[in-house]
DNA sequence: GCGTCGACTTAGCAGCGGACTT
DNA sequence: AAGTCCGCTGCTAAGTCGACGC
């Protein structure tokens, strides 16, 4: 510290020193010339670089595989070739060095690797809010005992008088080693996972070469389920490649296991897409390693999705005179599933399957609403037959909504409801499976969730042509179109539920927006009183140098409004998205082809609306969409 | 018909790293 | 050069839906 001051002292002291003008002239002189030499480098560094991102991107763009301009294969056969390593197994548990110690009642314990590591487990996530839940803490417990040897388990019989501390410690120096890690042990630590990546990242299926999504076995650890989930904290057992199945062409080169061990079989089934599977054991269901969002598969998957939901805009119409009709019908079958559909359509519900009890958290969909999810208004704030839902959905987002709804749907709820307790099924008469037998009639391959995607998609359609007509006077920034598409974005997302918790930084960071926004204004005021000044002397002068000094001055102006203008957009941008996720309906419900138009029709670079990875998926999308696409 | 299984899509979140700011 | 911020990516849980067996 005192070095440092010192030195500052002494170079101000230097400045300070008087020189004879002429040496001060060609000191400064020197000096720009060097910055001039410099800035050049830098510039033609950066020029070198884009040109190389260029190059590099032209170069991807030739070995992509343009799968959707080949023809498709038979109903049913998935690939015809396919060849890749296996999946990557975690590292094994490496048991800790004797000074970190656990402690049971106040005595050190020596804990068998087994037991160390589930406790490990536990020790790591103890500033988490799951250690000090009931359900988490019994669960984990009740595991972790079936993992000790017999006197461990003889004499742990508390959890609360565990002391996980050392072990939570040495976790927390772990995390802050691997924090401060130097830029070279950054690099090869990076290395390393390139190398996975290369050997185990990728596959050849029919010839050419695709990224696989998740190749990694995922690593054993506590269960952590979402919302009041009945199995939290149950361990999630270490898999195994005994445990594994691999799935393969049969004129392939198999993939061999880890050295001393065997897969659970392989197998070649052309008929799927998943390159191996394994029995989870906290759920019991099984999980997959299949290929990335990028990949053929994916990709022409994708593709029809969109393409069924463009074809029940053709019959969409019908369907809903059809379930208007229904509505009246005597038949409670079909009436309750007119007002499930309606609902579906109207408020983009998701199907809502049936859920064996106990085993998941409590949350439902439009099939498996109860009684007690919704509340009905004969009147509410000036709207008649208003019903309010409130239910935990997929991962426990609460659906919050009141909505008016016709007569008769109103007077139907009334009836569905009837000598029902809150715990009942709404639509006893009703589930997925009945409603998709309808709905596959009404259309091929229509079902419940096909009208999320169509809502979803014809909303962003509609909400993009009424947004991106300016309501200005001028020609409108790239920001400002950039927010009609966020905005109609959002439309959707709301209409789909799409939450996320507020980010932790938010009121901070909206803080620092604004007062970017005051600063600008500021200098927007000045650059307008020093316009001004120039205006006035420039006045009736046909002075050269006062003319381009009003210009300068004019240019300023305009780009101080600018970039306020950009500012205040963003900062209407983020406070509308404080509590709404754009990304899960860019990614799976917006049909890309409708984004990639309007890009072109806007004048609006892609990559502001997609990133790598989106542009990557939606390839297809990109190459075959004309300006007048219509979905 | 009904329950279970299998395959595949949809979902939010944590952590990381690169861009941007100071 | 260091610090901050924010978007991306990986992770894996939680849905949908058809097939299959009884």
């Amino acid at each position: 510290m005192k070095i440092s001051e010192e030195t500052v002292l002494k170079v101000k002291k230097e400045e300070d020193v008087e020189y004879p003008v002429s040496v001060k002239r060609k000191k400064k002189k020197e000096e720009i010339e060097a910055t001039k030499a410099m800035k050049l480098r830098v510039k033609e560094e950066r020029m070198a670089a884009k040109a190389l991102k260029i190059k590099m991107k032209e170069e991807e763009e030739q070995q992509r595989w343009r799968w959707w301009e080949e023809e498709r294969y038979e109903c049913g056969i998935k690939w015809k070739f396919l060849e890749h390593k296996g999946p990557y197994f975690p590292p094994e548990y490496q048991p800790l060095p004797d000074n970190v110690r656990f402690f049971y009642n106040g005595e050190h314990i020596k804990l068998s690797p087994a037991t160390e590591e589930v406790a490990l487990f536990f020790a790591q996530m103890l500033d988490h809010e799951y250690t000090t839940k009931d359900v988490f803490r019994n669960n984990f417990f009740k595991d972790w005992r079936k993992e000790m040897t017999h006197d461990e388990r003889r004499l742990i019989v508390d959890l609360d008088k565990c002391d996980f501390g050392e072990l939570f410690q040495m976790h927390k120096d772990k995390v802050e080693a691997r924090r401060n890690m130097s830029q070279e042990e950054k690099q090869a630590v990076k290395e390393v996972n390139q190398k996975i990546l290369d050997k185990y990242g990728y596959c050849i299926l029919d010839h050419h070469r695709e990224r696989i999504g998740n190749f990694k076995i995922e690593p054993p650890g506590l269960f952590r389920g979402r919302g009041d989930h009945p199995k939290q904290g149950l361990l999630k057992r270490r898999i195994q490649p005994e445990d594994v199945i691999i799935n393969c062409s049969k004129d392939c080169c198999i993939p061999k296991p880890p050295a001393g061990h065997q897969w659970k079989e392989v197998r070649h089934d052309n008929t799927v897409t998943w390159l191996a599977s394994w029995m989870e054991n906290v759920q019991g269901s099984i999980k997959y390693i299949m290929l990335n969002a990028n990949s053929k598969l994916k990709g022409e998957k994708d593709w029809e999705k969109y393409e069924v939901a463009r074809g029940l805009k053709t019959c969409v119409d019908r369907i809903r005179s059809e379930y208007q009709v229904d509505l009246k019908s005597k038949k409670m079958e079909t009436c309750q599933r007119a007002v499930a559909l309606y609902f579906i359509d109207k408020l983009a519900l998701r199907a809502g399957n049936e859920k064996e009890e106990g085993e998941t958290a409590d949350t439902v969909g439009c099939c498996s609403l109860r009684v007690e999810h919704i509340t009905l208004h004969e009147q509410l704030n000036g709207d008649k037959c208003v019903v309010e839902f409130d239910f935990l959905g997929k991962d426990c987002i609460r659906y919050y909504n009141k909505v008016p709804v016709t007569k008769r749907v109103f007077k139907n709820l009334k009836l569905f409801m009837e000598n029902k307790q809150g715990g009942e099924d709404l639509f006893d008469r009703l589930n997925t499976t009945l409603l998709n037998k309808y709905l596959s009639s009404l259309m091929p391959g229509l079902t419940a969730k096909v009208f999320r995607t169509y809502n979803a998609s014809i909303t962003l359609q509609q909400q993009l042509r009424e947004l991106s007509i300016s309501e200005c006077n001028h020609i409108p920034l790239l920001a400002e179109k950039l927010l009609a598409y966020n905005r109609a974005n959002r439309a959707v997302a709301i209409l789909c539920n799409h939450q996320r918790a507020p980010p932790k930084t938010f009121e901070q960071s909206m803080a620092n927006l604004h007062a970017k926004i005051d600063h600008r204004k500021e200098q927007l005021a000045l650059a307008r009183s020093e316009l001004k000044q120039a205006k006035k002397e420039a006045k009736g002068t046909t002075d050269d140098k006062l003319q381009a000094v009003l210009e300068r001055k004019k240019r300023a102006v305009q780009r101080c409004e600018e970039q306020l203008l950009r500012l205040e957009v963003q900062a209407t941008d983020r406070e509308e998205n404080k509590q709404i996720a754009l990304g899960t309906s860019k990614l799976n419900y917006l049909d890309p082809r409708i984004s990639v138009a309007w890009c072109k029709n806007m004048d609006v670079p892609l990559e502001k609306i997609y990133n790598k990875t989106l542009r990557d998926k939606f390839a297809w999308a990109i190459h075959m969409t004309n300006p007048d696409f219509e979905f």
